[in-house]
DNA sequence: TAATATGGTGTTAAAAATACAATAAGTCTT
DNA sequence: AAGACTTATTGTATTTTTAACACCATATTA
């Protein structure tokens, strides 16, 4: 083999860490592998990228087969590419993450066929390949975006409550100590880009609590005047 | 051919935006183009990664063969890998950066057989492949880590003045105004990791400058303190 | 020695971040 | 129906951080 040909020896895949947020948790889709190398073990999902698609499109599409979503918040974080990463040849992975409204969620053909499973990111440990790795450079990609841009959204329906969004920070940030109820409150509406609707609570067994949406074109608005979100 | 195969029909390269700063300007590294594709324009230095070799250090060769250094900072920013970005066939480009005191580059072999030069940031225009784009996110990510991470003194010198230091953030931040000489002297001084050298500026028609130099243990200690550099 | 150029330094006012607790509005239990 | 329970909602005082701002010092060169 020649050298040149060498070079073309190798593939690219894509992996995504597929985050959602639900009953408090931070959760990502993991799937069960059903052949080898690592056989049985979890993953993140992923597959090779095709000769003519796009590295977005097929991080899209590893999300659609998995989840039937589509237009879904989708971020690349980084490239993985040790030489022996890949039991079976060289392939370099590129990692995405995106954020989904996990109550969208819906069992597709694939998932159903390669048992699939969300489970609470602090649970997590032991996948196949790289992916410890990976899913920890994503997580990190998370926690900083997430108090630069208005991402927290992304994984909440489009009605919530302040609480839940709290919960959410809280969650996805865990720091040492939960963030101020009141300032966290203060700091979020002051940027003016949640919206009362003029809705409750329901089947809750205390006092329900407001919900509020996020306008993205008051949000667009706020970053023209020279803002920028900053939580 | 078949489908398996044509996943294999692929090759990747490492492309690395190098930065230096001199005379107060920030400059990168740019070679001129010896062969088709775009023969004669200018290019970011790369290649493709050889089937054993990990990205980091593609990255890593292609500096050193330019530029004779080797230890320098270099991270890894973002992959390229629009299907048409390359001309004669499917390869995808993982995009580094790298800093160097340009006071230690000297012209090498590699550089010398294709052309290379130092361009200033805002003179670089209409590059080959889509090494524009590639060049305005290692830059907005520059812009971003520089503020976050003691970065700058990769730039400059062992021992520098803080007007040098400021000069520097201020070419690479670009903002619409300069940042403030006593705002900024604080807070560089409060952060107690600049130690001052028992040295001033040489063969200056002014009043010299106290040299200083960045010193990473006491760096260590500020980050064990719980701080974090912010700027 | 005067002109010129950059180095070096402190204070004040404004804004932002933080710490903190009592009342309100529902449901559930008895 | 009263009381217990749970979460929602709201404001103020303190501390910290940021931002704005101007003059004298020290060297070289003419």
């Amino acid at each position: 083999m020649s050298e040149v040909e060498s070079f073309f020896k190798s593939a690219f895949s894509v992996d995504n860490v597929i985050f959602g947020f639900d009953g408090g948790d931070l959760k990502i889709l993991l799937i069960q592998r059903g052949a080898a190398p690592y056989k049985g073990k979890w993953a993140l999902p992923g597959d090779l990228v095709y000769p003519n698609e796009d590295l977005d499109a097929a991080a899209a599409r590893v999300l659609e087969q998995l989840t039937g979503l589509k237009e879904v918040y989708l971020e690349q974080v980084k490239t993985f590419g040790s030489v022996n990463r890949h039991p079976l040849g060289r392939v370099i992975t590129i990692a995405y993450f995106s954020l989904i409204k996990i109550s969208n969620y819906t069992v597709t053909p694939a998932s159903f066929a390669q048992s699939s499973q969300w489970v609470n990111v602090s649970d997590v440990e032991d996948l196949a390949f790289d992916h410890d790795e990976i899913l920890a450079s994503c997580l990190a990609r998370l926690k900083r975006k997430v108090r630069t841009a208005p991402l927290g959204f992304e994984l909440l329906p489009p009605k919530f409550t302040l609480s839940e969004l709290q919960q959410l920070y809280d969650s996805v940030l865990n720091l040492p100590k939960k963030l101020d109820k009141r300032n966290f409150r203060k700091k979020i509406l002051s940027m003016g880009f949640l919206v009362e609707c003029d809705e409750v609570q329901e089947g809750v067994a205390h006092r329900p609590a407001k919900l509020y949406s996020f306008d993205r074109e008051k949000y667009e608005e706020f970053l023209n005047e020279g803002y920028v979100f900053d939580l």
